[in-house]
DNA sequence: ATAGTATTTAGACATTTGACTAAATATACA
DNA sequence: TGTATATTTAGTCAAATGTCTAAATACTAT
């Protein structure tokens, strides 16, 4: 839960988890959309990949990330207890 | 939104969160909830506060404190669009 | 006015974070 | 084998974060 949070507490982590959406991506696809250097995002990806938001996968000489929602599930569920609060 | 996961990633605040669902609460009765310092306990609920997450109201001597889940709709916004991701 | 309670503000300090460059690892291909 | 490409790991550094104590502010009551 910590992790996830901590993961999410980041623009560039959640615009990475956004472009995600769109389409799987490799590491260096990643890099061109932002004005950080390649380590920089590859550490980004590590949290996000710690947090279980985001899955690897090598293929040849890529890597590509692609979304894990599931994780999400649980998150929303952290955030309905405060939707279902009577007023 | 920046403010809200930043107020969010911390698990003090997000207990003080938690605990305001069952009832209004004082900065004091907050604090003695933890082992944490007043100030510091003021610190975070200054966060929540800026974040719109928790409404401060004083009364006589007293600050009482309690939620606003309106940013929470907001946030949970921004989740769904990963729930509604194809796969 | 004075003292006591509730809370915040200010300032200091150690830890964490996000960025960088340089070096290491892994794969592809000539 | 040797070189180019893709990505990560290691190490450094400044800025942000969470904690604390001491001091300031605000209200209550004697």
């Amino acid at each position: 839960m910590n992790i996830v949070f901590k993961a999410l507490n980041d623009p560039t982590r959640r615009k990475i988890l956004e472009m995600l959406l769109n389409k799987d991506m490799t590491a260096g696809e990643i890099v061109e959309e932002f004005n950080i250097s390649g380590p920089s995002i590859s550490h980004h990806l590590d949290l996000l990949k710690q947090a279980k938001l985001v899955v690897a996968e090598k293929e040849g000489q890529f890597i590509y990330y692609s979304l894990n929602t599931t994780v999400v599930d649980e998150i929303m569920k952290w955030f309905l207890q405060f939707k279902s609060k009577k007023k």
